[in-house]
DNA sequence: CGGGATCCCGATAGATACTG
DNA sequence: CAGTATCTATCGGGATCCCG
């Protein structure tokens, strides 16, 4: 008895931080930016409303599956709109709304700060890596 | 002959993109963030530097091998500094670098507007949610 | 105490093919 | 044109054991 092993603990301590964490905003909306596609399809639509396929077209390495996938939790969470418009063929738009404009903001924020200090972090690498040889 | 399929295209454009992003800082730096960890670890030290085990405690949640990881990549890049004294037993302190507390900062941003557009993104789920059903 | 090495598993990105 | 459905391969993350 009392077998409470240290994986045991974690593992209770776990599930108790992750209902932490899933409530917790920030760290729900650092899951959506580092979704690999999301800040390329918010860049995309800074530029403007862009269709479907252009979209598709100016990430360029996207398959279609990950690029609706994408754009539907962005819609669900009101950071871009769409809409579509019943001609033959189908047209489809979609556009930042103003909760997106100002996310791309932030993300416009987090490049400056990556361009900033992006030389320091290059230098910090190649030190770390010369005084440790694999 | 030109059986260019689609995919291939694709696979094509993607060589390009992939070495494209790679090179990009803010991709870097997102791809950083978005490690599940990093964000916690840096909040954490934050507050002051920290012992090894008081980090983990202080996370709760993690294991061995991914506490080691990630301290191992923030100290790489700069971000955290790794002070052994060797005592017995061994003694391990870390502690952000400036160029930590900058990104400390960074984080902090997001943080602010994570909670400043929370109840948004909220009510832009429900919304779509009632109007999706399941 | 702090951490490296190894094995393993579930989540998930992506390819492929099909539909309205 | 704008997706959807399915299947598979990969890989991050965790458990476990062991060393300095």
């Amino acid at each position: 008895m009392a077998t409470t092993t240290a994986s045991q603990r974690r593992e209770q301590a776990r599930a108790d931080y992750d209902a932490f964490l899933r409530a917790c905003p920030t760290n729900q909306l650092l899951g959506r930016l580092s979704d690999k596609w999301v800040s390329l399809v918010v860049a995309a639509l800074a530029q403007g409303p862009k269709r479907y396929s252009d979209i598709g077209r100016k990430i360029a390495g996207v398959s279609p599956k990950m690029l609706t996938q994408t754009l539907r939790t962005l819609e669900r969470d009101g950071i871009i709109t769409r809409t579509v418009t019943p001609s033959v063929p189908v047209r489809v738009d979609y556009a930042l709304t103003p909760l997106g404009t100002s996310l791309a903001a932030l993300l416009t924020a987090v490049k400056d700060w990556a361009e900033t200090h992006f030389e320091e972090v290059r230098d910090a690498r190649e030190r770390y890596d010369a005084e440790n040889p694999a």
